[in-house]
RNA sequence: GCGCCCGUAGCUCAGUAGGAUAGAGCAGCGGUUUCCUAAACCGCAGGUCGUGCGUUCAAAUCGCGCCGGGCGCGCCA
């Protein structure tokens, strides 16, 4: 059976996964198996070969059974298709099972209960299975989808005014996660972080910048600002910007401090409103001080990508669209798609209504002529779908604004600009971080948490726990401070990221400092330390990188590593490895990285089982040769799986813990 | 008032296009260290899936009503 595409098509994999971080598929043949599509194949087949054409329209999916008892996979079509026939289930399943040709992975089918059809895997199968997955591919053989798309990821989506806070955590870690995902799986994926850094507040802060701020080295630049958009430009190539500088330590305060002075001073409001004006129309002294204030609280955005681990984010703020915006008005305005209304321009799309039953405006154009954030949302969708050729575009923000997006996709449909081409828009809604006794987050005085001192009080807690680790006789590892600090920076923003990625993205969820630092249950901790001591087998093993490579080499021709499954551990070992292809189609499908935590959860578990002392076998020391390399093989696989599946959540991996 | 989301074990949450006796984790109780990291493992206990009808071979899942909570509903994002 053909696993990879032709060889003329391997080139092209291998260049669509560059940039990914993962090794291209080239060397290797092999794959890893889907179990569950093997199976739905051959129940296809057999359908077909029973009912003729009429087989190919009964659903011929097989899901995991819940109960061992039922074996591994279950068919439910059997029942569906005995109504149809107007003939009793079990007869039906004794039908489907006669025309079944698949002795070659499971054991011989039963039919159960209604007219259940059950699959139990073989062991052969399984281990042969195993052993066609490619030793040195760090994607386990999982090749890239046969459709790949531009997918646009819309993201974090911080606010230049402000610090960022506890409410971009989701945002931020959920779209990363999505993106790794849809990168893994063969897409092109373009980060795109639509900050806020347009609209009134700006001409405040800039005010007050001139007035109070820590100006450095503010010198009159010459040339002029040719375009609105500070994010245009090439970063570290400008003679404007690079004249200018200011230093504000706390951005949050600033704020604060502006706002006060502004509600407290009219003439100063007066002056901050003249600014707004002076940026609107363009004015240089307005528009440099604007980039340079944009710039320097960037620099505290990409401090927390930073020490998030989220990179290839592309920077592109509001202003970006900000000369779009009056040509896509008049555009929408000439198709008819917008028209005037109570002195605004407004879209109408079908089914939206307000308080009084009347019908719901996208507002493109005020009606003082300005532009609110309908506008810069439809402009962003137009350069995405236009110019960046999105197939896909997925907006992960907070679910307040799900109705705001089903209006800005509606109206999307009425402009026509996807020209009969296909694009996906989604609207992943986030839920809403709680405080731990369910109230909505905030310090004790009402104020926004800070994302940076979140994120700093996560490591300290790590730093902590290790520290007092390291003071107990029976738990020390003898880590140097060093070593200490650099695990605790892991396992501290592993814990919040895991944390995050762990609840349905959609529903509120509370946070709690014991649970996701946790070592107990599904947290991130956990789930290190199994990785870790997987890598302590395998250094205890001797089979350092060099090691393996050899251990491995020798089994690229004809003889195959054997795989041998006996112990209960050992086949739920191998199971588990193997339904990863299986959480990859649910993730394709779903975009919910909880699906992968859980699958990660399972996997650790199983792991921790198969390596305990009481239920589960030697590895090391086994005897004979043959089953300590079939073991180590399953170590290793756990490893590498388990490092891929955290990297796809964006979370580091230690060695030791 | 209308629309959308939610209500599952003491707590936090799963439950994959309706499938068999509803699952995890935490907390609780009880076990396991001559042995590869006990930061672990095993076992026990714990639920009229908010509620009432309905759809069907089969409902936590689909439909309708009700109760309770959240969000949104014309120039803020």
């Amino acid at each position: 059976m053909p696993l990879l595409p032709s060889s003329a098509l391997r080139g092209n994999f291998a260049r669509r996964l560059c940039g990914t971080g993962f090794q291209p598929v080239a060397r290797h043949l092999e794959t890893m198996t889907n179990l569950r599509k093997r199976i739905s194949e051959r129940l296809s087949d057999a359908l077909i070969a029973w009912l003729g054409e009429e087989g190919r329209s009964v659903d011929s999916r097989v899901q995991t059974s819940q109960d061992p008892r039922f074996g591994d996979y279950q068919s439910n079509c059997a029942m569906g298709l005995a109504k149809k026939l107007h003939q009793k289930p079990r007869d039906v399943a004794a039908d489907i099972i006669a025309h079944l040709k698949i002795d070659d992975l499971c054991e011989p089918p039963e039919i159960a209960g209604a007219g259940f059809i059950n699959f139990k895997i073989k062991n052969d199968f399984l281990a042969k299975s195993l052993s066609e997955i490619p030793a040195q591919s760090d994607r386990l053989g999982i090749v890239a989808v046969s459709n790949p798309q531009v997918v646009v990821v819309d993201m974090s989506s911080p606010n230049l005014a402000k610090e960022m806070h506890v409410g971009h955590l989701r945002p931020t870690i959920i779209g990363d996660a999505i993106a790794r995902i849809l990168e893994f799986q063969g897409h092109t994926v373009h980060r795109l972080n639509h900050i806020g850094d347009w609209g009134t507040q700006f001409g405040m802060l800039i005010q007050y910048l001139i007035e109070k701020g820590n100006l450095l080295h503010w010198v009159h630049a010459k040339g002029k600002i040719e375009k609105h958009g500070f994010l245009m430009k090439s970063p570290g190539n400008d003679s404007l910007l690079s004249s200018a500088s200011v230093k504000i330590d706390d951005l949050e305060q600033f704020y604060i401090n502006a706002k006060e002075h502004f509600d407290k001073y009219p003439d100063f409001a007066e002056r901050s409103r003249k600014c707004v004006v002076g940026l609107q129309s363009g004015d240089r002294h307005n528009l440099i001080l604007w980039e340079v204030f944009c710039r320097e609280s960037l620099c505290h955005c990409h401090e927390i990508y930073e020490l998030l681990g989220v990179k290839n984010l592309i920077d592109r703020g509001e202003s970006f669209y900000n000369d779009m915006l009056p040509v896509v008005v008049k555009e929408l305005k000439d198709k008819g798609v917008a028209v005037e209304s109570e002195g605004a321009i407004c879209i109408f799309p079908e089914g939206f209504k307000t308080r009084e039953g009347n019908p719901l405006p996208l507002i493109i154009q005020k009606s003082d002529g300005g532009y609110g954030y309908a506008t810069t949302d439809l402009a962003a969708l137009k350069h995405r779908i236009t110019e960046m050729n999105a197939d896909r575009i997925i907006y992960v923000v907070g679910n307040q604004q799900k109705q705001h997006f089903e209006m800005l996709f509606a109206a999307l449909r009425m402009t026509g600009w996807t020209q009969g081409r296909s694009v996906e828009t989604v609207h992943l809604p986030t839920g809403m971080l709680l405080r731990d006794d369910g109230a909505p987050f905030k310090t004790r005085e009402g104020g926004t948490v800070k994302l940076k001192d979140l994120l700093t009080e996560a490591v300290e807690r790590s730093k902590s726990f290790l520290l007092e680790n390291e003071k107990n006789s029976d738990k020390a590892r003898g880590y140097t401070p060093e070593q200490i600090d650099h695990m605790a920076q892991i396992i501290g923003i592993a814990s919040v990221k895991y944390f995050e990625l762990l609840h349905n993205l959609g529903t509120d969820y509370r946070f709690d400092w014991n649970e996701m630092l946790s070592l107990d249950g599904n947290t991130a901790p956990y789930m290190l330390y199994a990785y870790a001591r997987v890598q302590s087998i395998l250094r205890k093993a001797e089979l350092s990188e060099l090691r393996i490579t050899n251990y491995e080499l020798r089994t690229t021709n004809d003889e195959r590593r054997t795989t041998i499954l006996e112990h209960p551990a050992e086949i739920a070992m191998a199971k588990m490895i193997l339904k990863f292809t299986e959480v990859l189609e649910l993730l394709e499908r779903e975009l919910r990285p909880s699906v992968l935590t859980e699958y990660l959860f399972d996997l650790s578990k199983t792991f921790s089982t198969f390596y305990d002392r009481k239920t589960g076998v030697r590895v090391i020391d086994a005897q004979p040769d043959s089953v300590r390399s079939s073991r180590l093989q399953l170590c290793e696989l756990t490893g590498r799986l388990l490092h891929l599946g955290l990297n796809l959540l964006g979370i580091s991996t230690l060695d030791r813990m």
